[in-house]
RNA sequence: CGGAAUGUGGUGUAACGGCUAACAUCCCUGGUUUGGGACCAGGUGACUCCGGGUUCGAAUCCCGGCAUUCCGACCA
């Protein structure tokens, strides 16, 4: 993409109502744009990472269970089957809009925050004989929670994407082999995502959900709202919440040892057992013709904190820091010239469609701004691989390449480049 | 949901209760410039968050909303 049609620009000054770092180069990198406390629109340079990040949990997700894509706006009636209508205070209800609708319809709709209500139905209606299980059901959509206090730019907010999954099983022992499959397929996710290093599965309480404990995947970072208790020796974590003396002495751990860290939760894992199947009456058959109960299981990843967390690991002072396999470009090419015909101009087009032609993904910075313009926004926007340009570049026997997390920058010629950038894959 | 702070051109800031609300940036015009947010000249753009009140006079003081951020509670 030229970066002349990117009709996003970067700006010099942070928001004034922005203080986390996720939200300052968002922002300013031209990559989000808040729309109310917690509810950011994604611009052109955001929506792909966004997408990336969601593409990679896609393919990994579907080693264990089937995209679906459930809808946002729900009937109240399944929430009130489960009594959650009552209990969920970040619940979001729909109310009729304006007086005009009061002759029609009344209606008021819940928001989906979580989406057990309306899968369990579903996998009650084809999955009703052992045959049939066990099952998983996953989706990417966007989530509204109407949280109490929106907080640090993409970390927290009332509306973001979520990728949760639901398993349904004939027994607890299948859900617990399905339960640690799924455990390793998250963390396959996050080390993709090139957070794997600092992600600790994390043992939690279960909340509403469980009398179990729950997992989390939470990842080590200043700007998360979490302590965690760390035990790096046998690569675990423990969740504040749970690390009391009955939980101690029922584990046989001694927190008191560990390191306490802060961190992010970036994804979690529920065992449901039979809360939900319960709630609406789901049964299955097995082999010799009995009811039985569903055992289910839910697991959640948020792909928009997730871009967040990782904005707030890499960054540094100039700018964002994109890991290679979630960056908007893998290469920003640069031309710094003042001839638009010039040699430097020629190379850099012929570069561009080179990349192209290969499906590198290449921003071309083919813009008429000063040199020191074109290196802060390069910078700010943060993709992996930098190529300049330029008469000095050519002079030197070709192009500058430099990576931008690190200083160093070296001279290779043009056919090097091309070689790298588009020799045949596989 | 409790507590605190802050609301001024698109963005970031300034202005003692008193002149036409100032500066920078962005944007537009013209010219110069091109390896780290260049320079010169000119230009567009604000009922100072909303509603009341005090005052001869309010961006400024008071009251009430609303919004944003931070601390805490909450986080199914």
């Amino acid at each position: 993409m030229r970066q002349s049609k990117l009709y996003t620009k970067t700006r010099k000054d942070a928001p004034k109502d922005e203080v986390s770092t996720n939200a300052i180069l968002l922002t300013r990198a031209g990559y989000i744009h808040k729309e109310m406390a917690g509810v950011y629109t994604m611009l052109p340079l955001g929506l792909r990472v966004l997408t990336k990040i969601e593409n990679i949990i896609r393919r990994h997700m579907d080693e264990i269970g089937n995209e679906l894509l459930m809808t946002a706006l729900s009937p109240k009636e399944t929430w009130e089957k489960t009594g959650r209508l009552e209990t969920i205070d970040v619940l979001m209800k729909t109310m009729p809009a304006n007086k005009v609708s009061e002759d029609k319809s009344s209606a008021s709709y819940v928001l989906g925050s979580t989406h057990e209500e309306m899968i369990t139905p579903i996998a009650q209606e084809y999955s009703r004989s052992y045959k049939d299980l066990p099952s998983a059901f996953y989706q990417i959509q966007t989530k509204f929670r109407n949280e109490a206090r929106a907080k640090s730019g993409l970390l927290r907010g009332r509306e973001f994407r979520m990728k949760d999954l639901y398993s349904f099983h004939k027994n607890a022992d299948d859900l617990n082999v399905y339960y640690d499959e799924a455990k390793k397929v998250y963390m396959n996710i996050f080390n993709e995502v090139g957070i794997g290093a600092d992600t600790f599965i994390t043992l939690a309480g279960g909340g509403d959900f469980t009398k179990d404990f729950s997992h989390e995947f939470q990842t080590l970072c200043d700007a998360g709202e979490d302590t965690i208790f760390l035990d790096r020796k046998n690569n675990i974590a423990y969740n504040k919440e749970v690390t009391d003396e009955a939980t101690a002495k029922k584990l046989g751990v001694d927190f008191t040892k560990m390191e306490q860290v802060r961190a992010c939760e970036i994804g979690n894992i529920f065992p449901l057992n039979t809360k939900f199947s319960k709630a609406f009456d789901y049964t299955y058959v097995d082999e010799t013709g009995t009811k039985q109960d569903v055992y289910m299981g839910c697991y959640g990843i948020g792909p928009t904190r997730l871009m967040g967390v990782v904005v707030e690991k890499f960054a540094d002072e100039k700018g964002l820091i994109w890991p290679e396999s979630i960056a908007p470009f893998s290469v920003h090419l640069i031309v710094l010239s003042r001839d638009k015909d010039g040699e430097a101009y020629k190379v850099a087009e012929k570069i561009y469609e080179a990349f192209n032609k290969s499906h590198v993904e290449v921003l071309f910075d083919d813009r008429e701004a000063s040199a020191g313009e074109k290196f802060a926004d390069s910078d700010l926007i943060g993709i992996p691989m930098r190529v300049v340009v330029s008469d000095k570049s050519l002079e030197k026997g070709g192009v500058e390449l430099k990576e931008r997390k690190v200083d160093a920058s070296e001279i290779i010629t043009v056919d090097q480049l091309l070689q790298m950038y588009t020799r045949p894959c596989c």
